[in-house]
RNA sequence: GCAGCUGUAGCUCAGUAGGUUAGAGCGUCGGAUUGUGGCUCCGAAGGUCGGUGGUUCGAGCCCACCCAGCUGUACCA
């Protein structure tokens, strides 16, 4: 070749020039690529939660990722800042399109407009990827997927009480028994409570809203922090301020008692709850549903599973009555060794206005939600068995010795492919080293090699990858390495199917 | 949005009180080994020191502003 310095210097400015002309590739925040691994993982976990949607009788649905804005929510975007929590934009006839945040709302657009056509009451689920514009965080996306089942036209809390069921149920095929609960409460109550407090009517929503998201913080703050909420204000570690729902103190206490009413068990937490309630209509109905919802559970498999606690209300404002989330009961730890407030995994409840916004007539609603981004993330960082189960298998390497012999190699690949065995052909131009690099690192169980000495015997050598792998611990030197060919062995070339189906036997 | 912390190679990080050509490990690629993945050894590629401006004879280091990331918090229809 030439001066190396020259070729050196001639290529670096081209290639500083290019670089800099060069796009950045990287990833938008909040959003990640998903390799092999985790595809089968997910793939494993949606089709185990499927199994359980479909035992119970609801049928499948899918609607788009796009719906009109005002299909999703109650008003349009801000013209200023038309992607405030959603992503939107306009299409050509200027009407404002938004991604879909949730899998509800979406439903609801669908039964309304499908209304006469579907049975009632009209079970189904669907899953699929939804999108918010907001602060990603850790098993927190701005892409992720939800798995929904809802059940559209049964006012019965019976509806309400065989989604707590099925969402045990879909835990325990999980492989989550013992290490989650799904827990129940009526919004009815705490709408007495508010009532009772002096917080009924249109024009206190707002200051109702802010009860409800201290209320949704016990876990996070307790209940002084709540405390603090539901007064003035209260002052986080960070200095931040957040302003309170101005209570005095006899209201926060009236409050505090309905999210502290849980007992050792439902027939003692309705008693506490009945107390609380006391004089409040509206409230005894909520404790009523929840009695008749303890009723069908207790004594069965599952009352252990759903328990009633007053202290969930879920930080949506459109829930009715009853409202339920799955959590899970163990300590969850990220690669760092620290702790992770993991929250809720799921969660649900009784929206009986939220088709009627279509349609001239109420329509009960109620349904659940898994936030199956976040289980999963949850279930690899506690090694589930379940995600270990779903590893991929790699692919037999048919490699390439002779470049006038490809036609011969394809027929290998074919014969494997015929019998059901993943496999390929080497595709690269590089040499054997290069290879048999190539297969270990697919993680490929075993590679075909035929060269010119094999192809004169009509036989093909076979290489165990894996058994090679661990028979290297013993050899010090690479002389005795290669000399030793280890875990490799040579057929007829019409017994290939055979042998490789050998070696694939020894490692599954 | 608010607050704190952090930005040096693909990754994890060094970088001495401002002082020559900014380093290491891992990874990548190549060679030793033109037909054998591991180990070992040798070598190479790879950097606008987040950006801009300022202080200085001189800035990766100091100052200002901006940007990005992380953590907490708020919001999450």
């Amino acid at each position: 070749m030439s001066n190396p310095d020259e070729k050196k210097s001639a290529g670096k400015t081209k290639a500083d020039k290019k670089k800099s002309d060069k796009l950045k590739a990287r990833l938008p925040r909040g959003l990640i690529d998903r390799g092999p691994q985790d595809l089968a993982a997910a793939n494993t976990m949606l089709e185990k939660i499927r199994e359980v949607y479909e035992l119970y009788g609801f049928e499948a649905v899918e609607t788009p990722l796009i719906e009109y804005t005002d299909a999703l929510g109650k008003f349009l975007p801000d013209q200023d800042r038309p992607n405030e929590g959603v992503f939107s934009f306009q299409d050509d006839d200027e009407q404002w399109l938004s991604l879909r945040y949730d899998l509800t709302a979406p439903l609801a657009r669908y039964v309304a407009e499908n209304f006469d056509a579907l049975p009632k009451p009209y079970r189904s689920y669907r899953s699929g990827w939804v999108f918010r514009n907001e602060k990603p965080g850790p098993g927190r996306f701005r892409q992720f997927m939800q798995f929904d089942a809802d059940t559209v036209g049964a006012a019965s809390v019976a509806a309400d009480a065989e989604i707590c069921m099925m969402a045990a149920d879909t835990m325990e095929a999980l492989g989550l028994s013992g290490q989650y609960v799904i827990k129940v409460n009526n919004r009815k109550i705490l709408d007495g409570v508010m009532e009772a407090i002096g917080l009924g009517g249109d024009d206190k929503a707002g200051q109702r809203l802010t009860v409800l998201r201290a209320i949704d913080k016990l876990d996070k703050i307790g209940p002084d922090g709540v405390r603090d909420l539901l007064g003035e204000g209260r002052m986080d570690v960070s200095g931040d301020y957040t302003k309170g729902a101005g209570l005095d103190e006899g209201q926060a206490a009236r409050v505090l008692a309905f999210t502290s009413a849980g007992g050792g068990d439902a027939q003692e937490t309705l008693a506490n709850l009945d107390a609380v309630i006391a004089g409040s209509e509206r409230g005894a109905e909520g404790v009523a549903e929840l009695r008749e919802i303890a009723a069908l559970i207790t004594g069965t498999d599952y009352t252990d599973k759903v328990v009633i606690d007053p202290a969930v209300v879920r930080g949506l404002e459109y829930y009715t009555g009853p409202v339920f989330e799955a959590e899970l009961t163990f300590p969850v730890t990220n690669e760092d060794g620290l702790p992770v407030r993991f929250g809720s995994v799921g969660g649900g409840g009784r929206y009986d206005g939220l088709v009627g916004r279509f349609r001239s007539e109420p329509v009960p609603a109620t349904g659940f939600s898994i936030g199956v981004s976040r289980l999963l993330a949850a279930l690899q960082l506690v090694d589930s068995p379940i995600l270990a189960q779903a590893k991929p298998q790699a692919p037999v390497v048919v490699m390439v010795m002779e470049r006038d012999r490809l036609a011969d190699y394809q027929k290998f690949v074919a014969a494997l492919r015929r019998a059901g065995i993943r496999a390929e052909l080497y595709l690269g131009s590089s040499g054997m080293k290069a290879q048999m690099k190539y297969a270990d690192r697919r993680g490929a169980p075993c590679v075909i090699i035929q060269g010119s000495d094999e192809r004169e015997r009509g036989e093909v050598q076979i290489k165990d990858l894996v058994e090679g792998a661990k028979a290297s611990a013993q050899i010090e030197t690479n002389e005795e390495w290669r000399a030793a060919r280890p875990a490799q062995f040579s057929v007829p070339e019409a017994d290939i199917v055979q042998a490789v189906r050998d070696v694939l036997a020894r490692h599954t």
